[in-house]
Order: C-alpha cells, then structure tokens, then sequence
DNA sequence: ATGTATGCAAAACATTTGCACCTGG
DNA sequence: CCAGGTGCAAATGTTTTGCATACAT
C-alpha cells in the first residue's frame, strides 16, 4: 500500500485509480501548476484512460480535502497545485507562462496589518505579480 | 455634450448610447465593482434597451483606453470597476460581496524589491485579501 | 454485495463572434 | 452617406451534472 494510497484514506477518500494517478501527477510533475486540462492530458500521454470530467471531480474533491491549492491567475481557467501547507505567494510570467513562488515575511505582516486597520478578519489572502520571467525578459532586449 | 461624451471621445470612441449609459452607470453606480451582467440588468432596469453582448464589446473596449479596470476575484467572472488612475488594492468580504479598497505603499515596494530579486520585469500585480468585513464579523460573534 | 466512483454525453455558465441591420457625425 | 456600432443567435471554452456502468472494500 503506498503513501500516496495512505494519504487519500486519510483524506476520507477511496484509494481508487484515477485519484491515485492524479496524485501521483501533482506530486511528481516538474511544473507544480497544473490546469485541469494538463492534468487530464498528462494522464492520457502516459496511457491512463480517465475522463476530463473526473479529473474535475477529483481535483475539487482534493481542494476540499485540503490536498490542494485551485489558483485563478487569469480568468479564463483554474490552476492546481499540491498543498504543501506552505504558504507562498505567486510570480506569473505573461510570455512563457512560468510560475515561480515566493515568500515575503513583511508582506504577510503588512497585510494583516491593513485588515486589522479596517476591522476586516482576515482569513485568506492572494498575491500574484504578473510580468517577465528572467529568461523572457531576455529574449526581449529589444523594447 | 456631456462630460461623459467627452471622455469617450478622448478615449477614441464614438459616443453612441449604449457606451454612454455603460460609463455614466460605472460613474454614478454606488457600488464601484460590478459585472457585465450586473451591468447589464442595471440597464435594463432603467429601461434602457441594450444587448449583453453590447455591454461585454463596450467593457472590453473601455478597459482598453484605460477607462476601466477589469478584475477577477473569484475564477468565476470578471468585475469591472472605474478606472481612476489611483491604484489601489481590494479587500473582499466572503459573506457580503462587499469590496472595500486600499494601498500600502510599503506593500507596493516590498513587491517592486520581491520582482528584482527574482530578475522579473514587472508589469503588473493584483493583491486581495478575503475575509469578514466589519460588519459581518459583528453579526457572527459566535465564532 | 453495495454504496461510491467513473465515463460519457449533455447541460450550464461566462464570454465572444458572425452577420444583417441601425446610427452617429 | 457610410464606417463603425449594435442586437441577436450561434459558437466557444471551461467546468458541472445526470445517468448507467464499473469498482473498492
């Protein structure tokens, strides 16, 4: 029985084969940021036969399990990620699409400041700073 | 000719009705952060006679002049808000909607210091802190 | 065995687009 | 008048759902 089974159960899920699979992926993957697509076709690549619609179901299950992070860095579509229960902002390049993360202690200070300030109770907050990775900014030395 | 008349055409834009009716609604709106299709009902609950399909060409036209800023603070649709060149960042409350803003200018460095060190070009950022506005947080003092 | 999970196809949304008609300057 | 704008309906892209079948315990 492998971790990846363990960890399900104890997110009160049924160790079942796409979960697994799904899991495996988020925890394997490069690229930590993942779109409900990418998932899905990741899994058809490496010869998994699953449904889009069940990689949506299983995604949304592991949010409310808390095994996962769901992003909207642009509007159009969700990102997921492995919840390492270690908070970090986000630094999204607009050219190649790269996420990079990051952590500023002062920043997370400062916000709880400002919803202190206005009364407000804070219980979750998102950060992304959109631009050009280092790599793109190079290959654009020309603006 | 209004004032309203006026910006469109400095913004480049013909001043039909429609786009009219669409800025003077954003201008006079108690609420500054609304949806197309909050806009939209709010149109025809005045008795003006618009196509949805009018009111998300004239946002995305406004955004595009600068005339409008355009957010996601939920992956669900988008919120258009006024654009009045003053940044600001948002702070949303889960129970109500409400959307109150604010700047911290030490925030607004501290990203500008975060981006350099990472070498990444920034070109824009988004921060919204989610929780129980004033308000709200009394109504539940049973927490 | 049996309640749950899955796959597929269809539905649901928010948003965009094609096209014939209308309108502002 | 006529380029550009609008309304409608149809298309799009993403995510959800209904339902019959398949699977984990």
């Amino acid at each position: 029985m492998s971790r990846e089974t363990d960890e399900l159960k104890q997110a009160g899920l049924k160790a079942t084969r796409p979960r697994l699979m799904i899991l495996q992926l988020l925890e394997d993957a490069e690229e930590r940021h993942l779109t409900a697509e990418g998932v899905y076709r990741s899994l058809l690549d490496a010869g998994e036969e699953v449904g889009l619609a069940t990689v949506y179901r299983v995604l949304t299950q592991f949010e409310q399990a808390g095994l996962v992070k769901r992003h909207h860095f642009d509007g159009e579509r969700a990102f997921f990620e492995l919840d390492e229960n270690k908070h970090h902002d986000h630094m999204v390049c607009m050219r190649c699409g790269k996420v990079e993360e990051f952590v500023n202690d002062e920043i997370e200070r400062l916000q709880r400041e400002v919803a202190a300030e206005h009364d407000f109770k804070l219980t979750d907050h998102r950060m992304e700073l959109y631009g050009l990775c280092a790599n793109c900014r190079e290959d654009r030395e020309n603006d």
